[in-house]
This record gives C-alpha cells, structure tokens and sequence, in this order.
RNA sequence: GGCCCGUUGGUCAAGUGGUUAAGACACCGCCCUUUCACGGCGGAAUCAUGGGUUCAAGUCCCGUACGGGUCACCA
C-alpha cells in the first residue's frame, strides 16, 4: 500500500507573510489536496531573537483566508505534535546521542576563539571556509575527560570524507556533489538545543512526512539532510524545490525591498482569489490552457512536474488583469456589495442607484481602489477645458458642440419619464430628425455631464445616473462655458 | 573563491530528438461602439553563446557568458 502523503508549511513567525512564502505554502497544500492526503503547519519559532509578537496570528489568518486549511497544527493539534517548534526541543538531542553511538556524529570541544581563528587562516588563503576536524577523532578517554570537567561542547555531524552523496529533487531531477564539500555541521548547539538543519530533518521524520516542499536556497544543504536520514535508517522524503519569486531579473521579491506582501496586496485592493491564482501560476503551469482556478480546481489539476526550475518574475501587470478577470465574473450582486464603500468615497449624494452605478462599473474595473477615482464627477460636475469637446473621428469642436447642446436642452427637458430607456429613444429620435452621426450629438453630451475624459458608462447611461435635474443643469453649463 | 542550480518573445510559459516553436498578460492595428472598457479578429516579438553527437538539436554532451543560491552554535 502507498504511504498516505503528508506535506507540511513549516514557516517562521516574522509577522508579514512574504509572496514567495505563500507560494510554497499553497504548492505545499495544493499537492496535499491533490493525493488525498495531510497539510500539516508547523511553526517553526526557535529563533528567539526574531520573535514578534502578533506574527502567529498572520500565518493562520493568511491561511485561513486563502482558504489554505491545515489538517494539523499548533490550534488544531494531531497525532504528532506538539506543532510548535520550540515545545518540540526536549526530543532531539536523545537523536543526536545515537547517531554518536552509530559513529555518524561526534563532540566538538572547540570554542569561539579556534573556531573563528580557523576560519581567518581558511579566509587568508582562500579555501573554503570549514570546520577543520579538530575533535573528530579525539580518543574516548578524551572525550571523557572533557565532558567530565564540565567543558562546553556541541555535537556535528560526522560526514563522509570522500565518495558522493546523490539525492532526487522532483523539480531539479539528481544533483550529486562531493561528499568532501560537506562541512561537518553542528547538530546540538552548546545549550543542548538542536540547530534548525537537525530538528528540521528529525521533525520531518517524526511528524511522518512525505514530500519536503521549500525553497530552492535548501538545495546545497539537502546532501547533509540526506546522509543524516541514511544515518538513521529513515526514508527520505520526496524532495520538491521551488525557485523563487523575482522583482526583476537579478532580486528576489523580499521585505527589505519594500516589496508587496500578501496583506499589502489586499489593501491595494486585489482579490485574494486573484492573488492565489496568480502566485500559483509563478512558476507552474498547468497542463491545459486553463489560467483561472479556484482552489478546489487548482487542487485537482495540480501536478508537481509542472513547477519551473528558472526564477519568475512577479509582474503586477498580469496580476491586474487576473484580478480583472475575476472582478467580470463576479455576479452584479456581489459585484455591488463589493464596490458600494469604494463609490462611497467619493459619492455623498443619496439619489445615486448605486445598482446601475455597479453594472457601468463592473466592465470596465481592475482594481477596487481605481473606483473612487473613476466615479468623482458625480457628486459636482469638475471642472473641465472646452477643448474637451473637440474630436477628430466623432467629428466635433466647441461650436458643433454648443449646437449639439441647445439640440438636447429642450429635448430632455421635455421628458417626464427619466430613465435609460426614455433617455435613449428621445436622443436617437432627435439625431434622426437632425440626420447628423451618433457621435456628433453624444460625445458633447457626455462631455457636459461629466467633464471627463474616460468615464464608466456613455451618455445615456450617466444621465439616467446623475437623474433629471442635475444633468440639465450639466449640460445648461456646458452651454455657457461654450458660449 | 569552492560547490550547486538556472537561462524559450517585454513578462508568465508550453515543449521530454522531426512542431509553421502553443497559450496568457502587456503592446500595436482593425471591427463593434456615444468615450474608455468589455467582446471579436489580426500583427509584431523568443530558443544566452560557441563547439560536438545525430540523417535531424530549443530538446542530448562539453565549454563560455550572464544570473541566482549556498558556504553560521539563524531559521
């Protein structure tokens, strides 16, 4: 029978939830979902120093809102826990204790000072800088002794001194290197606490998991984690590396380039559907020709061999337009629901049907936060050139203009029953009657209405919008002003 | 510097020895149209580079260039 599959999102708490994180974290899930098995979150918070307060919180409602939800984890428990790194750390150093016993790891008395006087000699002549070995072959009454009289020691791994070490990485295929490159890493820190190359790899082991997804920075360190699954006669997982995500062809996406996290995205306005989509799709395509997935779709079409070594660049461009996309296909009433605090901003007046409003709206917006923008000449008419009233194809300037306007002053003020339909019908029966083009007579209408250049909805549909009253005295202005 | 990895249009990318080298975003043009969008149609644009293997190379091998990663008692 199969092993049941069991990933796991195993981030530190850093309090902001990087691009490039969420990406691993969704694979992490998607290949989860997609094998009918576990998604584990695991917190891994053992570097005091960087502690800070509140960030646990945006890892589980990050999550929670993409929809990410985890089998196991520090809230939810599970049969392996505890899911909290540093409630983890009485276990490991029994681990590292046996692989002494099994020649694959050894004391280290050395301090600071050797250590760092090692690696001035290893800088000053240019070799790679490396333990040197020292206490790998003291005697066991050395060992004794020094443990005896209290001296401090940590415990490193014991690597091979020549041969190779090849592991398999389902998105980089075999990489080999030479096992005398591999430094002999320290396992137990001097305070008994395991580093996070030794209690990353136990923790894997023991929480029983099955496909390893990180970053491709693990790469160089995956040949040490494999010989120390060997050591203990584990399983190695299934290794899946991701490259990471780019701000431009040589930087990677990253906080301290004030790049976009996923809650800054949110607060630009962005759909967090759109967001996932598009992350998932940095860096991995699909089979088909399929680009817009829900979750429950990505979860079936998933397939790790569509991941891409090479580095993506993220491009706000095409995260636009997805969220475009997923803005048109919003229905008209969430579509409102959405929009209505955005219109809000710039619209006071109460008379506005915030509904049609939405349906103008809703083809023509890619972000929520262009809205406000796009609706701010409905409150007051803005001020506008008359130079507006001039274009070439519709064939108008400010004089036919000012004829087209005293066409339809009386036209519309005729009207009793105001609404799109009455609107429309009144306007083209009196383009007929003066046999001019549509454009002649409705480019200087819209103009009047709205003194904008680019506006959601034509005429027709802004002066059903602005109502009876205030369009006539829209287009009484733009009268004067051509006057 | 040592070791590891990567490189198909501006961007995301398909491609697994024989293809007119998909598709999407962006761009340009046309159509639709009362603006802008939406929608439809079309266009320009890519295999980093040099060798080799092969009847045939984007695909396999070697070198070069460029880029990235990694070399902590951090995670």
């Amino acid at each position: 029978m199969e092993k049941r599959v069991r990933t796991r999102f195993a981030p530190s708490p850093t309090g902001y939830m990087h691009i490039g994180n969420l990406r691993t974290a969704l694979y992490t899930y998607l290949i989860a979902r997609k094998n009918g098995g576990d998604f584990i979150l695991r917190i891994e918070d053992t570097d005091q120093e960087r502690y800070v307060e509140g960030a646990v919180d945006v890892i589980y409602n990050t999550l929670r809102l993409t929809g990410l939800n985890w089998d196991e984890g520090p809230d939810i428990g599970g049969p392996v826990g505890p899911y909290v790194q540093s409630q983890r750390m009485g276990m490991f150093k029994e681990y590292a204790l046996k692989l002494i016993e099994s020649g694959d790891a050894y004391y280290c008395f050395c301090d600071k000072e050797r250590l760092d006087e090692v690696r001035k000699i290893q800088d000053a002549s240019h070799i790679a800088p490396m333990y040197d070995r020292h206490c790998r072959n003291l005697s066991k009454e050395e060992i004794q002794e020094k443990l005896n009289s209290g001296i401090p020691y940590v415990i490193r791994q014991k690597m091979p001194l020549d041969g190779t070490t090849t592991f398999h990485d389902e998105v980089y295929g075999d990489i080999t290197v030479e096992n005398a490159t591999l430094d002999d890493q320290i396992l137990i820190k001097t305070d008994g606490m395991p580093t996070y190359n030794f209690a990353n790899v136990v923790d894997d082991h023991t929480m029983g998991i099955t496909h390893v997804v990180r970053g491709n920075e693990y790469l160089s360190s995956t040949p040490k984690y494999n010989l120390l699954y060997k050591a203990f006669g584990w399983d190695v997982p299934i290794y899946i590396h991701c490259s990471p995500v780019m701000k431009d062809q040589t930087t990677k996406l990253s906080k301290r380039n004030g790049d976009a996290s996923f809650e800054d995205l949110l607060a630009k306005g962005y759909l967090k559907d759109a967001v996932v989509n598009f992350i998932a799709l940095l860096g991995w395509a699909s089979k088909g020709e399929q680009e817009i997935f829900s979750l429950e779709e990505l979860a079936q079409e998933f397939d790790i061999s569509g991941i891409s070594k090479s580095p993506a660049i993220f491009d706000p461009i095409k995260l636009k337009a997805i969220n475009a996309e997923y803005i048109r296909r919003m229905s008209a009433e969430d579509f409102c629901k959405y929009i209505t605090p955005y219109i809000k901003q710039t619209v006071k007046r109460d008379d506005i049907d915030f509904k049609m409003l939405a349906s103008v709206l809703q083809p023509r917006t890619e972000l929520f936060t262009d809205v406000p923008e796009q609706v701010d000449f409905i409150d007051a008419l803005p001020e506008y050139d008359t130079a507006m009233y001039y274009h070439k194809k519709m064939k108008t300037n400010e004089e036919t203009s000012l004829e087209a306007l005293k066409a339809v002053l009386p036209v519309l003020e005729n009207l009793s029953d105001w609404n799109a339909e009455n609107i429309h019908a009144a306007l083209f029966k009196l383009i007929a009657d003066l046999g001019v083009k549509n454009g002649w007579l409705l480019w200087p209408l819209r103009t009047a209405i709205s003194g904008k250049q680019f506006t959601p909805g034509g005429a027709v549909e802004l002066c059903d919008i602005l109502g009876k009253q205030d369009s006539l005295a829209r287009i009484r202005k733009g009268i004067e002003k051509l006057s």
